[in-house]
RNA sequence: GCCUCUUUAGCUCAGCUGGUUAGAGCGCCGGACUGUUAAUCCGUAGGUCCUAGGUUCGAGUCCUAGAAGAGGCGCCA
């Protein structure tokens, strides 16, 4: 081929010279009628119509353009005669870079499902649906990043292997280089980690908050974005063994502070994409609603996916506390039936019907739940006056549940030491964490967010398998 | 960890209360078609009905166990 440079169909799509020679390469998306090529190369949602005249093509070239084949174009952009695109590009010389036998590629240009997909994980990238997902993942971790940066916090890289395991956060995974079989044992025939890697016992982390509170009491705004490890035995379409966590942590921030920043990070992200990605969140949406016009108008979405972010973002979130939460639940039409399946008393956890009522039903919005009673809460969550709760707060988004949990963390000394000899969390351990409350300590606070549960939000997708390139579930690590 | 559902052609599914040659659409392959937008039209091929046992004259259909997938709950983000 010439020496034309590679255009990216976004930038063609976007300023096209009619007559103007190009050179684009990418994956064919449809071979219509022999004649009308739709290219995508990822750089966009949208394709580039390619117009071939088969007389000026080797039939045997023709035939390896198939669905998902990879192929170089030169040709001459012009104004399209058909209606579903403004230019298209006549093609003068095509390569086939890469073939994809039709009789053996597991793709087909139709609809296929997301869990077969799921199994593809090395071509779904390729369809409609997940580059969709995925362009717009991307442009929310660039949101993450950019909202912080923005607005003077620190991206701080908290540690993954961790050799605390105080962070009540849940099952972790066992990091260790001894085999099974093989690993030195100590007198009392225990595993003798002295003398493994690290000289002592690891694991994956569950949640960098911890550290980051190093860094919140030094540097004042920090958050930090990385993978997080939970080795928790959920079957659920909600929970993944790793994920990725944004946990932002706030010198001299109590919980008011904190509620305002978790709506307003939330609301950042939604309109972020709502501003950059309105082809990707279009073709989702209309996913969406041609697949729910085979369900019965109750399962359906109260709205469609577009307009419910533009909801979230124009409404403020509901803030209740835990305590009206229950007696509200308490007071509902369905509690009072008896069409919950689980009692409510002031004390226990709210379940997922109840938030669900709450969120779905009662305030139709996303709805932030404060103070909860300390006995269902981590040891680090700041005590309230009345003795009986804690400053902490979890954000509820509509079919999702919740996003976003966090508090305002424990200060004051005493307090914090006395709650972890309660709840039976090693002193020792975690004499680092007690020595930001002994020197130059400062009330602060800060929340989890959910990457992929945002991820699925905005996307309007259903299952946190297909937001993440390669989901690690109980009994699955592929790829 | 608990509960429920699903598994039939390459893909998406139908197959009623067990009954003899197992069905459709799409895809593939062959043919037609130079303005299509999941192109269309004609034709052909394609099945260890997830696996292993069992019940029965007879099992895709019923029973038991296992495998894989999905949904719900709990745990959480």
């Amino acid at each position: 081929m010439s020496t034309l440079r590679r255009t990216e169909i976004a930038s063609l799509l976007k300023d096209a010279n009619i007559n103007e020679d190009v050179l684009v390469k990418g994956w064919v998306r449809a071979f219509r009628a022999n004649r009308f090529i739709a290219l995508n190369d990822g750089s966009a949602f949208d394709n580039v119509q390619v117009v071939v005249d088969f007389e000026n093509f080797d039939e045997a070239l023709l035939k390896q353009i198939s669905f998902h084949s990879c192929i170089s174009v030169k040709g001459k952009i012009v104004e399209s005669q058909g209606s579903g695109q403004s230019i298209e590009i006549i093609a003068e010389e095509i390569e086939v870079l890469g073939g994809a036998d039709s009789d053996a590629y597991p793709l087909q240009p139709k609809k296929q499902t997301l869990e077969y997909l799921r199994e593809k994980a090395q071509f779904r990238m390729r369809t409609n649906t997940f580059s969709a997902v995925f362009r717009i993942r991307h442009a929310i971790a660039y949101a993450v990043n950019k909202f912080y940066h923005d607005h003077g916090f620190y991206y701080m890289h908290t540690p993954i292997i961790t050799g605390s395991d105080a962070e009540g956060a849940g099952e972790m995974f066992h990091v260790t280089t001894f085999k099974p079989d093989t690993a030195p044992r100590d007198e009392d025939g225990a595993v003798d980690y002295k003398k493994d890697f690290f000289g002592k016992e690891t694991n994956l982390t569950v949640s960098g908050q911890l550290q980051a509170e190093i860094g919140a009491l030094s540097m004042g705004k920090v958050y930090t974005f990385g993978p997080t490890f939970r080795a928790e035995n959920s079957n659920t379409s909600r929970h993944l063994a790793e994920f990725w966590m944004i946990e932002p942590e706030v010198a001299f921030n109590d919980i008011n502070d904190n509620m305002d920043l978790a709506e307003s990070f939330s609301k950042y992200l939604i309109n972020y994409i709502l501003d950059n990605y309105p082809s990707d969140l279009a073709f989702l949406e209309k996913r969406i609603l041609d697949m729910e016009k085979q369900l019965p108008k109750e399962k359906r979405r109260a709205m469609p996916l577009i307009e419910t972010l533009r909801f979230v973002v124009d409404n403020d979130f509901e803030r209740i506390t835990y305590t009206d939460a229950v007696n509200l639940v308490r007071s509902s039409k369905p509690f009072k039936k008896g069409k919950f399946e689980y009692d409510l008393d002031w004390g226990k956890d709210l379940q997922a019907e109840h938030e669900r009522w709450l969120v779905e039903k009662k305030f139709k919005k996303p709805v932030i739940v404060v103070d909860y009673p300390k006995d269902i809460k981590a040891f680090y969550m700041r005590a309230n006056e009345d003795g009986k709760t804690v400053a902490a707060m979890d954000v509820l988004f509509p079919g999702i549940g919740e996003v976003i949990g966090g508090s305002q963390r424990e200060e004051r000394h005493d307090l914090l030491l006395a709650r972890m000899k309660e709840m039976d969390v090693s002193e020792e351990e975690l004499s680092w964490y007690l020595d930001l409350r002994k020197f130059g300590g400062c009330p602060h606070a800060g929340f989890g967010m959910g990457f992929e549960r945002m991820v699925l939000f905005i996307t309007g997708m259903s299952n946190i398998r297909d937001v993440i390139p390669f989901p690690r579930t109980p009994g699955n690590a592929e790829f």
